[in-house]
DNA sequence: GTACCAGTTCAAGCGAACTTGAGGTCAAGC
DNA sequence: GCTTGACCTCAAGTTCGCTTGAACTGGTAC
């Protein structure tokens, strides 16, 4: 199994050296050697990395991702965690549907303002209420959103 | 329209008081007064809190909620703005679907590790590629999730 | 043999959205 | 009139997932 050094890692991964190093430190991955002062790491370390990027989709933290790999380096993934998270992210996808539609209607609906809406209302109370989450979602800022290798 | 004392507020609105006076200072809120020390709401407050709390939920940062309300306390939200959030919730959705039936295939794959799957693999390929957004979507840890009030 | 530069370490910083702690104030109840 | 206790201010702390900066090292090219 040919060794990767971690520039060539990142730019395979399109993930940062830095964040490498990072999830190294936290036992996400771990580097089998080095040349010089360079990490090398096996190219299974990609497949870890594809593992990670999908955790955190799901909405693991990297700490309970940590959790999955076995000490032997392998993953047990728990398989009633999965369903529990699959469960999860259909009540999501439930309510990220009904938020979509309250601001489709808000959009063209033509009450002189949002709060005289009974739909907008409904869907408001819903977000007050703590039904849903506070999640930054969709955030613009900050978090990176570049794609992958080129 | 009575006014409101902060805990009446916190306590109706299921926000602590160290949120409103957080959202005071960031220009989301605004109090009328005071009796003593005490802030001093109007009833309107809790409308606008409903708003924030499905502005956070819909995605936007606090910032860009404080933007769509108009000097004069209206809150003038984009149409435009609206509609492009609508479809970016759309896909959002179509990803976590994607990442729900993952995760629920994984859960049942009898395949000896999730990596030899290739419908696991896919989507983990998804997830890799960028094409999904690592939000903490679900995030268990930290942020609250309590009820709204009693 | 030496300069170069990509990599290294360690600590500190960031940004979002709040919370927490210390020390202060004021209306109300007794 | 004094205590009580909820609220006040201001600064600093928290969590998460990284990034950035400064100072350093070592294989590789020349």
């Amino acid at each position: 199994m040919r060794l990767l050094d971690i520039a060539e890692v990142a730019q395979r991964s399109g993930t940062p050296a830095s964040a490498l190093r990072y999830y190294e430190e936290k036992g996400l991955i771990a580097s089998v050697g080095r040349r010089g002062l360079k990490r090398l790491f096996e190219s299974a370390v990609l497949e870890r990395l594809a593992l990670i990027a999908l955790g955190q989709t799901a909405g693991f933290s990297l700490a309970e991702i940590a959790r999955t790999f076995l000490p032997d380096g392998r993953a047990e993934i728990d398989r009633d965690r999965l369903l529990a998270k699959a469960e999860e992210l259909d009540g999501m996808i439930g309510q990220l549907g009904a938020i979509r539609d309250g601001l489709r209607h808000a959009a063209v609906c033509p009450a002189p303002s949002h709060l005289e809406c009974p739909t907008f209302r409904r869907i408001m109370g819903l977000a007050a209420s703590g039904a849903l989450p506070r999640s930054p979602l969709l955030a613009t800022s900050g978090r990176r959103a570049r794609g992958g290798a080129t």
